[in-house]
DNA sequence: TTCACCCGTGCCACAATGTGGAACGCCGTG
DNA sequence: CACGGCGTTCCACATTGTGGCACGGGTGAA
């Protein structure tokens, strides 16, 4: 399948987005592309709605506000996102460190869709839209561990990528990890995908026990206690379940 | 300028978003397009990362992760975002009444960009990604009241369109009503927009007193009470003022 | 002032690209 | 067993997007 003028306009949508307000020349020269083709696609989505003209330089472009209304079915209505927001920031006031709403998305990865910041100088830094992948983060774990049997070969199947030292490469150890997460009822990562970065996740499961997102609190690996784990993770634990309950009350 | 697949492309996009998870039959239907047409831009879709086959019915289409990298830039790093949550909360317990977090689209629209529900039975809807005329709302005027002369020149000469019997359709009218907003703090919407919804709401400015976003308190006409207006007026716009006052901290 | 440069924009002949009717294989139903 | 509807695939055609080029304006150096 081609669709070439599709394909890059949704690339020069995701670099205006990150490049956010952007002229004509610089997007050019990030994709090597002639002027008035790029001309032509940025004319084409602001018309559609997706783009629109700086107020102030109106030779640069930024991001519409159609996008808004282009959400992943988890986020529709917001049940989700609503019933997570109060348990979330109780959760960092406890903690007083960042809390992440993470949705899987079609067992490829894990994307933040939520966030709710620590007051500490040093913290986690994760962007809403980042993705993770699955086997190597306490949140992708957090949901494997409540998928059936057939995915979880499916993912081991695609290959372990490794991000650090401590990634979970091996299946038997990624296995045995979520055998010992269903019994505790919370994942851990630790250093496994960036470094120095730790998280303690949990499920939010819907009535009929498919996880739908998951709750991690993030921290500094200087921040970490192996100690204080148990009690941690019946927070997070704790706190997957108010949110799975007031998104069911809905 | 055309690019009609870019167009179409992008239509079928949100029409996924609104009818997630859909089929292509169900598209054709509602586009009119031929079936190969629907598919190949399904396909295009999906192998840019937009779209995502449902996991339980793989003929059925949703919106994947990858739109939440994108986003307005008022948006990105969050710190409007985040910044507003919390008091908007407080707003909430406060008044028990919806609160509407809202973003101007280059003087088009307004936007809703989050939301935090009240708990009566009946409450006001407006789902994230909906929009809204700027003369015909609170937030909307919010904003106009903030913004030069020429601007609201501008949309004055787009013309002031009619949505029910009490939106101010004429300019000098409008114009009196951002400049009492003006003095006041707080602009007032009463079945101007949707009969039976009214609202509350205040201009959130940055630095340099250009306004960014606005918050409402949105509730049914039924309890709505003129009398409390000045307290609500003055709780609005103090919310409004501390998120000013967090983002810029952040 | 003049010149040179780069910007965003507009044009248009060419052919690469998307189009959509038709046909296929599959499934559940009458 | 035949039918209707589904998602998917194919391919000749011509519509559609392409990109080199040129224009006009703004800016900075000579």
């Amino acid at each position: 399948m081609e669709m070439k003028s599709v394909t890059r306009s949704l690339r020069i949508l995701e670099a205006v987005a990150q490049h956010q307000p952007v002229t004509v020349g610089e997007l050019t020269r990030l994709f090597g592309l002639p002027k008035s083709t790029v001309q032509r696609t940025l004319v084409t989505l602001n018309e559609a709605g997706w783009l629109r003209a700086n107020r102030k330089d109106t030779t640069r472009w930024e991001i519409g506000a159609r996008v808004l209304a282009v959400r992943p079915a988890a986020l529709q209505g917001s049940s989700l996102f609503a019933a997570a927001r109060e348990p979330m920031i109780r959760l960092r006031d406890t903690l007083n460190e960042t809390i992440h709403l993470s949705v899987p998305d079609a067992l490829q990865c894990m994307v933040v869709v939520d966030r709710v910041d620590c007051t500490h100088a040093v913290r986690t830094f994760y962007a809403i839209g980042d993705t993770s992948p699955l086997h190597a983060t306490a949140t992708g774990r957090a949901i494997l561990a409540h998928l059936p049997k057939a995915d979880v070969d499916e993912l081991v199947e695609r290959g372990l990528e490794s991000f650090s030292e401590a990634t979970p490469t091996d299946p038997a150890r990624l296995r045995a990890e979520l055998d010992r997460l269903r019994a505790d009822g919370y994942s851990v990562n630790r250093n496994q995908y960036r470094p120095d970065v730790c998280a303690v996740a949990a499920a939010i499961l819907d009535e009929g026990g498919t996880p739908l997102a998951a709750v991690a609190v993030s921290m500094p690996d200087s921040r970490y206690e192996a100690e204080r784990l148990p009690e941690i993770g019946r927070l997070v634990a704790d706190t997957a379940k108010e949110i799975a309950a007031r998104r069911a009350g809905a």
